[in-house]
DNA sequence: GCAAATATTTGAATCGATCCAACGAAAGTG
DNA sequence: CACTTTCGTTGGATCGATTCAAATATTTGC
């Protein structure tokens, strides 16, 4: 009655199959990792003692810590872990990331923490090879606790001016001229930008100051692109109101009424995301302005629903896929080099941007 | 100049610090996961010798192999790693395992393989706690590996009809019938079904024989729903066309061909997915015949997508983030015992269904 | 000032495998 | 028949930590 009574018997392992079996502890290991050279016989006693005894096969735990290498990626972000299936633009990436991913066997750890403390707890205890980060918010603490676990990793979006880390992103400034220039040369002349974050934590109208001091250059770099080409057409850039917003409905929708509210509204809006343009385009039509007969709508990023909304969205689109593959092969093939890489982007025209009103 | 060729030196491990600091490692240790034991002077001391030599922590391998839990879950398929997150149900279901997975601070792994020895070998060396299985195709391969581990795991769609696993899938047979209800109710009386997989490696026209021997069982219930349903209405279901496809485009396009190459063409398809059903809208839309005017469709899922399709699709909804956040839990408080959920699903009539035509 | 109570530290054992130098046995060679 | 190969097997070392009972140091109480 003992044996009924352990019920939580401890699983077997390696060497009671080898001393079931009456075989090193070397040779039961041959069995399962290179049984090619193990005679046959002894071969298959030791996987019928293993069988016998209900054996699950080697521990990939004990395996790892010999090995060393968890042939795995960690993909981290502060955002939940969600984000991953339900952001569009981040979803394009992970698909860039798996494929790189698929094509080596390796496999992909998604990591994730709302809480700080979790997040640390987190990015240490992550079994994986090497990290790529999606440096979205609290992108500096995440950038610096990955730094401490000492291992590759690569942030996606050159977010912070740190040349010791590798990076990819896209040419923010190119990207940023080519939304404006396309909208100047429709003719528009009053602008508003609606604009991802520049700090941590901030909402509301930004002043060219903050602009300057700001931490996340990718975000300065496309306010800068915009204002570059929007001079050259003779704007007035610093009466174009710039609207900093988390990225999400409430946040974007609140800057649409306050960019409204003014008495000269604009007739042309530079939105640093799809989904901020996405949303914008929501609510003008919500407002009865047509698009783009009253307001034209340009986003950023280029995910595949702002071909599909209403009217299809006009945008800046960054090579998304081509940004995960080349972020998992900095990881996969790691080679000790601290590589930043910049990729182009393209204006894609649809239909949300139009002449502006005379 | 030794110092400078040993560029690939070894990371330090804890024995070194503790041998550096002079204290031994059981001290060392203990200033990285239980701090508060160890005397403040002493703390201090082994952490600056910790950061002098450039420590990286406890590296997760070692401490993994001593505490047993990964604090993962693997979700596993035989489809690419991009499926996770392409496909929309599959993005949806990780959605609620994603939540799950926040609320615990749990970890997801993802696992995938295009070949069978290379699923083999990621399935025994997932560095997990436990695992949900998508069965697509080649499931019960990817069942049979996964119950080797010995591992906690639920299957997701109750496939096979093996009671001895843990399975969290819908009522296909009451989402089978509601759909065909709906349609007959709408005085629908010639169909054609676009059928999910019935074994594996299939496509093409199934015979009633072949339906009956059906591995998956539920393809096999939805089939068996539909049926049940039409034949109320006194329709024969025998010369319904049913036609398996690989739920994507091509083998579904090549189902509608067959299926309208016929002289009496359906009035009403009944797709066992939104995305073939999807598929369906496009192609009966490109070759002339209007939805729901000529032929309604109705689809099975209840994924996003489906609502924002033209004309919006009408379907058979399942809980997808709900059996989703329901195989997380399964792993995360596993408690030894099978358990075999099935949720109901729900009609969702949008505008893809209408009256047949007179 | 001394015993008891409490706070720290130690070092061996453990987690579950893989690797590899060394060794014994069988087979091949001159 | 002695001598080298080849083939299989052995068992100790190692991967990098955590844990815990025992040893030692420090306080506290009277």
């Amino acid at each position: 009655m003992a044996s009924l009574t352990e019920g939580n018997t401890r699983p077997v392992r390696l060497a009671d199959i080898a001393k079931a079996a009456g075989v090193s502890h070397g040779t039961a290991s041959n069995v399962f990792s290179r049984p090619e050279i193990v005679r046959q016989e002894v071969r298959e006693r030791v996987k019928a003692v293993a069988e016998a005894m209900g054996y699950a096969g080697p521990d990939p735990k004990g395996r790892l810590l010999r090995a060393g290498k968890v042939n795995a990626i960690g993909v981290a972000t502060t955002e939940p872990l969600s984000y991953f299936f339900d952001d569009p633009f981040a979803r394009v990436m992970m698909s860039g990331i798996s494929e790189a991913c698929d094509a080596t066997g390796a496999g992909i750890a998604l990591v994730s923490a709302g809480n700080q403390e979790k997040l640390a707890w987190n990015i240490q205890s992550a079994l994986v090879d090497g990290f790529i980060l999606f440096c979205i918010e609290g992108g500096s603490r995440l950038v610096e606790l990955t730094r401490e676990r000492k291992l590759p990793f690569v942030a996606l979006e050159l977010g912070f001016h740190d040349e010791t880390i590798s990076a990819i992103g896209v040419d923010n400034v190119a990207g940023g001229r080519l939304a404006a220039r396309h909208l100047a040369e429709l003719g528009h002349r009053r602008f508003a930008v609606l604009s991802l974050t520049l700090g941590e934590d901030r909402t509301g109208f930004v002043t060219p100051e903050e602009v300057r001091s700001a931490i996340y250059t990718g975000t300065r770099d496309r306010l800068a692109g915009y204002f570059e080409e929007l001079s050259r057409f003779g704007v007035d850039t610093t009466k174009i109101p710039v609207f900093e917003t988390e990225n999400e409905a409430a946040s974007t929708r609140a800057g649409l009424e306050a960019i409204f509210a003014g008495g000269e509204p604009p007739t042309a809006i530079l939105a640093m995301s799809d989904r901020m343009a996405m949303i914008a385009i929501e609510w003008l039509t919500a407002r009865g302005l047509a698009v783009p007969g009253d307001v034209s709508v340009i986003g950023f990023d280029g995910v595949p629903d702002a071909a599909l909304c209403d009217p299809p969205l006009t945008t800046i689109a960054q090579p998304i896929t081509e940004i995960g593959r080349r972020a998992a092969h900095m990881i996969l093939d790691f080679d000790g080099a601290v590589r930043r890489e910049t990729l182009g982007v393209e204006l894609l025209v649809r239909a949300s941007t139009g002449p502006a009103k005379a």
